[in-house]
DNA sequence: TAATCTGACTCAGAAAACTTGAA
DNA sequence: GTTCAAGTTTTCTGAGTCAGATT
């Protein structure tokens, strides 16, 4: 934590001043308090961002701002939209322009200065061993950003004073000094928690922590059990990710049993227990999240599986060519839609009718239903089974079973790859893990591209249509857009050099010397040389493509059993280093040792 | 009690920072 | 060899899950 660098920018005014006008016609400049001063510059280093242009982000930086305002500044000062902040907005741009126009040496130099800051403060002892901190960092006061429609965005988020924070360490630690003239809040050695510093922000009031990185030795609790057997608990790094996929393969073992007596719950006569069973279907088969309830108008509206309202879903009796589909539309975690058009079974279908009988769009689908009691029943059907467990579970055997039914024994590694990816997105958009496709994308593919073309001569690029479990989802919100075809330049070459080729071999056949011959060997080669060229690309640029709208990242790091990955690139003879990156391999560092190519899931 | 609250942890996409590779 | 933009990795911090405490 460095509070010193934190309260030096507090204690400099930036000595802007801020530019407004008191009416439309005349402009007036006036120099603002230090205070004053600084969130301004919070709202003016975002003014090309949408969240300024909202009417919520606005109210709310507006309220706060007056509440560092001088009596006299809240005098003038009665209206966001007469203030101008385009001179703050050019000062800081002209700032980051001149960060990027440094020589090496200065760049060099500020890289050096951060290393040194994260060899202080970037690490921490335990149990004897250095480990990494994954935030180190007090987050600096700002803007609140919150994700979607939030009612408390642009709200300023105070700064963090050593006096907010607690310290957690063991108790012969040697604590952290504050800086000169503050104290922390409280030093306790709470060893049954796993964070090293907390704080109470102040937009939810809840709390914040500095953990460790994942890719620690024993990220989880240090209870006293695992202590007195070192040698089978405290040997490899990562056991908290261990656990989370051993409980999901036990969920395995008694999945079926599970998905039967759900089966038979839609009959219950119980209401409460029919809602359950009919929850824990989609959790089941759509990978839902479960969906605690939440505060309204405290955060934006995104609902989970338990949450869901009767206005997310439509029920198709028939619907192209199908019976029985439940349509959902909702926002789910961030704000991300989920829409999707399911068949469902005729006892869900008509359950869901039931549930709907009587409501207003707004109410609960699930009224007799919560997470608490959902998991109550989960832990009675299998020690340690939540709701989440099903999308880990759900999310692992999937990959297992497309890696199986895409990899291709005689396929090439870049093919091998594109077949690895493929079934990660399956596994991407069995979890609706989406992201904005990249911004420069449209731009980048036009750069690459001549014409567009349905097929290409591998077949690579053919429409591919992704199965999960026993049903398909069609990408019906994803726009596939057409094929990058730098190729097409890369295929020209490739005639071109058929043709050198061939008349070489014309030549040879006339000439018959070695050095004609020798011609014809080069010119075989660059053919070759450019086919596997070309081949790379296709599969590149499929690979792209299909990836334009899903984040496989998130699945790849939280949901997948790394061993499943692990194994696979065994069996094939591919490199780890082509699916996992340096972060990655330290995370699974515990998986790439322990699993053989015949890892089962 | 059962509902509600709180705390601690995992999971999440955007944006910044860095790397790579083509022109 | 240099420049620049595209691609990849890392950082950041918000948004969930879920268990245990509190009322």
């Amino acid at each position: 934590m460095d509070f010193k660098q934190v309260l030096s920018v507090y204690a400099d005014s930036f000595n802007f001043a801020l530019q407004f006008s008191t009416s439309l016609q005349s402009g007036k400049v006036m120099k603002l308090s230090p205070k004053a001063e600084e969130v301004a510059t919070f709202f003016a280093k975002m003014l090309d961002h949408e969240y300024t242009t909202k009417e919520i982000f606005r109210k709310n930086f507006f309220k706060d701002w007056r509440k560092e305002m001088t009596n006299e500044e809240k005098n003038i000062i009665t209206s966001l939209s007469k203030c101008d902040f385009t001179q703050m907005s050019q000062y800081f741009k002209a700032q980051t322009e001149a960060r990027k126009q440094m020589s090496k040496e200065e760049k060099l130099k500020i890289k050096e200065e951060n290393e040194k800051l994260l060899k202080e403060y970037g690490f921490c002892v335990m149990d004897n061993h250095r480990e990494r901190i994954a935030n180190f960092k007090i987050e600096p006061p700002g803007l609140f950003r919150g994700r979607g429609n939030h009612p408390k965005m642009g709200m300023l988020k105070r700064r963090i004073m050593p006096e907010d924070i607690i310290i957690n360490c063991s108790k012969d630690a040697k604590v952290p000094s504050p800086p000169p003239g503050h104290k922390w809040k409280e030093v306790r050695h709470d060893n049954k928690v796993t964070w090293l510093v907390s704080w109470t922000e102040n937009i939810q009031g809840s709390i914040k922590y500095i953990m460790l990185n994942p890719s620690s030795r024993i990220k989880f609790r240090i209870n006293i059990e695992s202590e007195r057997k070192p040698s089978c608990t405290a040997k490899f790094r990562g056991e908290k990710d261990w656990q989370k996929y051993e409980t999901a393969r036990r969920l395995k073992k008694c999945v079926d049993k599970i998905r039967n007596q759900y089966r038979e719950d839609w009959k219950s006569k119980e209401m409460k227990v029919r809602q359950r069973a009919v929850a824990l279907y989609f959790i089941d088969k759509l990978a839902l999240r479960a969906g605690n309830e939440k505060e309204e108008g405290e955060t934006a509206d995104t609902v989970g599986c338990c949450s869901l309202r009767v206005e997310h879903i439509t029920l198709h009796p028939e619907l192209d060519g199908q019976e029985y589909v439940v349509e959902f539309d909702f926002l789910g975690k961030d704000s991300i839609r989920y829409y999707n058009k399911v068949p469902v079974e005729k006892r869900v279908f008509k359950n869901l009718q039931l549930f709907m009988e009587n409501k207003q769009p707004e109410d609960d689908l699930f009224d007799r239903l919560n997470t608490g009691i959902l998991n109550k029943h989960l832990q009675d059907l299998m020690e340690g089974l939540t709701a989440k467990v099903f999308r880990t579970y759900n999310a692992s055997i999937t990959l297992q079973q497309q890696l199986k039914e895409l990899t291709a024994p005689d396929e090439n590694i870049p093919a091998k790859i594109l077949s690895y990816n493929r079934a990660n997105r399956a596994v991407a958009i069995l979890c609706n893990h989406q992201r904005a496709p990249p911004k420069t994308f449209e731009k980048s593919m036009m750069n690459l591209q001549t014409k567009p073309k349905k097929n290409l001569a591998s077949g690579v690029c053919d429409a591919f249509v992704y199965r999960i479990g026993s049903f398909s989802l069609t990408l019906d919100n994803i726009d596939v857009g057409s094929k990058p075809l730098i190729i097409d330049a890369k295929k020209e070459q490739l005639a071109d050099a058929r043709r050198d080729l061939k008349s070489a071999k014309a030549d040879a056949k006339v000439m018959k010397d070695a050095k004609t011959k020798k011609v014809v060997e080069s010119k075989k080669k660059a053919v070759q040389r450019l086919e596997e060229q070309l081949m790379k690309l296709e599969v590149q640029a499929t690979d792209r493509e299909e990836n334009k709208q899903i984040a496989l990242g998130t699945s790849k790091l939280n949901y997948l059993d790394p061993r499943i990955t692990v194994a696979w690139c065994k069996k094939w003879g591919v490199p780890i280093e082509k699916i996992y990156n340096k972060t990655q391999r330290e995370k699974f560092a515990w998986a790439i040792d322990m699993a053989d190519e015949d890892y089962e899931f």
